[in-house]
RNA sequence: GCCGGUGUAGCCGAACUGGUAUAGGCGCGCGCCUCAAAAGCGCGUGGGCGCAAGCCCGUGUGGGUUCGAGUCCCACCACCGGCACCA
């Protein structure tokens, strides 16, 4: 008896059939071929989101295709759960940030599981638990032991409004990335990891990953800003030690009329002391200190400085030049100190002009010249080498090179590097994170909390609201008086927290080894699973946890406890949803609750509507009539398929009749449909294998209306459909493959092979093209011959009439599909 | 300024290595079914000219290579994104 199509019927049923089975657990070691398909974990803020929804999708019918093609998939889920919003939840509402979080855990787990996605429960954890968050503080002692956590006092980013300090990837265009608020500069001693060691490995594996977009590893290259050029002594006149600096263009070094140095650079206290100018330097110093980032890096503004007094020797020519302080120096880059070459850079020339310092060129552009005095626009193209001694001559071509070796061969410099990315803060002033295992000892400074007595638990009882000097962890002072682990005398905790992102930088290795009590993971099972063959997540990661994670893992290959250089050689980023151009939000109202779109149409329509909005990777806008697109697009085609499977199910019964050449046809598409349908999913293309099989369905129907009728073709279709159709829509799937009788679970089959013989076509269509246009489209079998292709074409009356009397000139024959004639030339 | 990406019907989007541009969907139109409507099913749907056969134009713009260009090359334009006083 044929059924209409009941969404929340049977998902319900499969939901929970697939739970009770654990369908989708994976073993601890996989004995066949693996595949580790990871989705990057949610922060758990409330309900789920379209966000979530497409990302889940495009993951889940990732993960599933893998398994029905005979893979062991891996496909965990886990919780990203410490975290600003938490807290603050926590102080508006007076409840714990620990009940908050994981309120929200359960509502996203239950819409996941409701969704449909094939995760393997038994594997998730949550960060805020001890039981994972104390091997954030083993891998701390791990990087402390090696010189890569370290204190120090610095310039960093303060955000007033969530009263912390954030690392530079958390702050975009001078504002919190969080909460938009501008950061304020502060100076204090802070926890560092240091990335920096690790930087040319960032850029150069970045080749490694084969399955990044171009976007994503520009996006790192840019960040980590790797550039080449040479470090160069010079003398100052008061002082006996060198200052090196740091120069893209050494071969302009003849060129250097004066030398500056960063405002809060040391030397230029010394120096100005020297020269009887202090209180000039701490004018100016207020003054820079004022300016926001934003003001500060404004190109715009007109660049600022003051004279020291002193004066440097150029170690090329000897020459004198003026020492001065400008704000245009960076402490942070390279030495906090340049030699200042005007002619043939834009920033020196303008604080020459304004400052009337010399201007010297001594690079000869190709073509043209140049005048000291009147040059407004600095020259750094390509040119000759002048002024410049002995080098006179030389072209930029090898230049760089030959004064760097001379350089290095005078031990006046050497050849280096220099980066744009800094060290990675993960100090934060606030409570819901992983505490930092470090205690300070009156006697013992700094002293790492030992091995044995992790996890330093997060104490309870504490006054959440940020007091904007340092952690809430402060006000728990039971918890912060501890005693020294070397000394056992009086000693305080430190109050900061990490930055979350430490979690989400190892967090895929947890997946691997989820309950393991004496490690973070048994390095065994990671070797068996890892890398991650696919990973899916926004593209807002890219230098925040993508850059970590990459970090994380390559310290773990130092410490022997992963292979792998980089952790996800193959990253898909989904685009974002959006509506009216705007992120969904409900303060805008332009949210399409995922509850509702469950209610209304199920998780397979609404899976689909996600996959067949676009390519994965492009931003979708939702159409404003908002969740009923869904029942415009999606539904209705399920519905489509579901009638075909209920009007087609007594066919099994029917005897099989001889085929006639509607069936052949059928027959021949179903068995083209596995081939482009696969090789849609091997490339993500979900919406064009939604679209084939839409062909496919229309085929069916067209049949049925046309007398078609063969049960042996109605039913290898059917079951050709919905094996092509499980992964994107696992419910409807899996119900109408048990309506039918067919044996197991659809998701457990063996992923459909096509039959070449019968999926090859017989005829083609042949195009005749007279001068470049189409003229004639002639039906011929795939295997004609050249003669016939030529003959029919210049056969044809269409052609004959566009040919005129003449022969063609040239005839192009690329068998079977065309035939180009060439009128003349 | 440097770097990356995108631009195709009314709309979302197809088109692998150059080979019938616009698959699939939405929308719209027509038909079947119905007393009628909805649903469903079927057909049509880039623009212009033409009774028709057919012809011309058409993938942001302008050039080029090629028998043939959405696809390759050059120069632009627009939008999106990253970096940017980075020495």
């Amino acid at each position: 008896m044929a059924q209409a199509y009941d969404p929340a019927a049977i998902e319900r049923r499969w939901m929970e059939d697939w739970a009770r089975r654990k369908a989708w657990s994976a073993p601890e070691f996989p004995t066949g071929d693996k595949y580790y398909a990871l989705t990057m974990f949610p922060y758990p803020s409330g309900d789920m989101h379209m966000g979530h929804v497409e990302v889940f999708s495009i993951h889940d019918a990732i993960a599933r295709f893998h398994r029905m093609r005979g893979k062991q998939v891996l496909s965990p889920l886990g919780f990203d759960a410490f975290g600003l919003p938490a807290e603050n939840a926590a102080i508006r509402r007076g409840i714990h940030p620990r009940t908050w979080t994981y309120d929200n855990i359960a509502k996203l787990r239950s819409s996941a599981e409701r969704l449909g996605c094939s995760f393997d429960w038994d594997r998730t954890f949550e960060t805020c638990d001890p039981s994972f968050y104390r091997w954030n503080q083993w891998l701390f002692l791990r990087l402390y032991e090696r010189g890569l956590a370290y204190r120090k006092k610095a310039p960093v980013n303060w955000c007033p409004k969530d009263k912390t300090v954030l690392a530079n990837e958390q702050v975009v265009a001078g504002r919190c990335e969080r909460c938009d608020t501008p950061v304020e500069r502060r100076y204090l001693t802070q926890w560092f990891f240091r990335i920096t060691a690790y930087a040319d490995r960032l850029v150069d594996d970045l080749e490694l990953n084969k399955g990044w977009s171009e976007r994503l590893k520009m996006l790192q290259r840019n960040w980590i800003g790797r550039s080449y050029g040479a470090e160069v002594e010079f003398m100052l006149e008061d002082v006996d030690r060198p200052v090196t600096v740091f120069t893209t263009r050494p071969d302009t070094l003849w060129g250097a009329t004066f030398f500056v140095l960063a405002p809060e650079h040391e030397l230029a206290t010394r120096l100005c002391e020297i020269h009887g100018r202090s209180a000039e330097l701490e004018a100016f110093r207020a003054e820079v200190a004022r300016l926001t980032e934003v003001d500060r890096t404004s190109t715009e503004r007109p660049k600022k400085g003051l004279f020291t007094g002193a004066y440097a020797i150029n170690p090329v020519n000897g020459e004198r030049i003026p020492v001065w302080v400008a704000d245009y120096v960076l402490m942070e880059y390279g030495t906090g100190a340049i030699m200042a070459v005007p002619a043939h850079d834009q920033r020196d020339l303008e604080f020459a002009r304004a400052y009337n310092l010399p201007v010297r060129v001594v690079i000869r552009p190709d073509d043209g010249e140049f005048d000291d005095a009147a040059m407004t626009r600095a020259y750094d193209g390509p040119g000759t080498m002048v002024s410049s001694g002995s080098f006179d001559g030389t072209h930029t071509s090898d230049s760089v090179q030959r004064v760097t070796a001379w350089l290095e061969s005078e031990g006046k410099g050497r050849a280096a590097k220099s980066f744009r990315i800094r060290d990675w803060l993960i100090s934060r002033q606030r409570y819901w994170g992983t505490p930092i295992p470090i205690v300070y000892c009156d006697d013992h400074g700094e002293v790492p909390v030992p091995d044995d007595e992790l996890p330093v638990t997060l104490p309870d009882v504490v006054d959440f609201r940020p007091t904007g000097e340092g952690s809430p962890l402060v006000t728990a002072q039971e918890w912060v008086n501890t005693t020294c682990p070397k000394c056992g005398g009086p000693a305080r905790r430190e109050t900061d927290t990490m930055d979350t992102f430490v979690d989400s930088s190892w967090y895929f290795h947890r997946f691997l080894d989820p309950r393991n009590e004496t490690m973070p993971f048994d390095p065994a099972k990671s070797r068996a699973w890892m890398p991650v063959d696919q990973y899916t997540g926004g593209i807002e990661h890219a230098v925040m946890h993508l850059i970590y994670a990459r970090f994380v893992q390559k310290v773990l290959v130092d410490m022997d406890m992963a292979d792998d250089p980089e952790p996800f050689p193959n990253l898909l980023n989904q685009g974002q949803v959006t509506m009216g151009g705007k992120r969904m939000s409900k303060s805008r109202g332009n949210l399409v609750s995922p509850a509702e779109a469950f209610e209304l149409y199920g998780a397979d329509a609404l899976r689909l509507y996600m996959l067949f909005s676009g390519p994965p990777e492009q931003d979708f806008d939702w159409p404003p009539e908002g969740v009923g697109a869904i029942g415009r697009v999606t539904y209705p085609w399920l519905e489509r398929v579901w009638r075909l499977c209920e009007d087609n199910r007594d066919v099994v019964a029917v005897g099989v009749a001889p085929p006639e050449p509607a069936d052949a046809a059928l027959l021949r598409e179903v068995h083209r449909t596995i081939q482009v349908v696969t090789e849609d999913y091997e490339r993500f293309s979900f919406n064009t294998a939604i679209a084939r099989l839409m062909e496919l369905v229309n085929s069916a129907y067209r049949y049925r209306g046309g007398g078609g009728a063969h049960p042996h073709v109605m039913l290898e279709l059917i079951r050709t459909l919905l094996l092509l159709l499980a992964p994107m829509a696992p419910y409807i799937t899996e119900e109408q493959w048990h309506r039918f009788g067919f044996e197991g679970s659809v998701h457990d089959q063996p992923w459909p092979v096509a039959d070449e013989e019968l999926a090859a076509e017989r005829t083609t269509t042949m195009v005749v093209q007279v001068d470049g246009k189409v003229r004639d489209v002639i039906e011929v079998p795939v295997d004609v011959s050249e003669d016939t292709m030529r003959r029919l074409a210049l056969d044809s009356e269409r052609v004959r009439a566009h040919l005129g009397d003449g022969e063609p000139a040239r005839v192009i024959v690329k068998p079977p599909k065309l035939v180009s004639l060439v009128r003349s030339r």
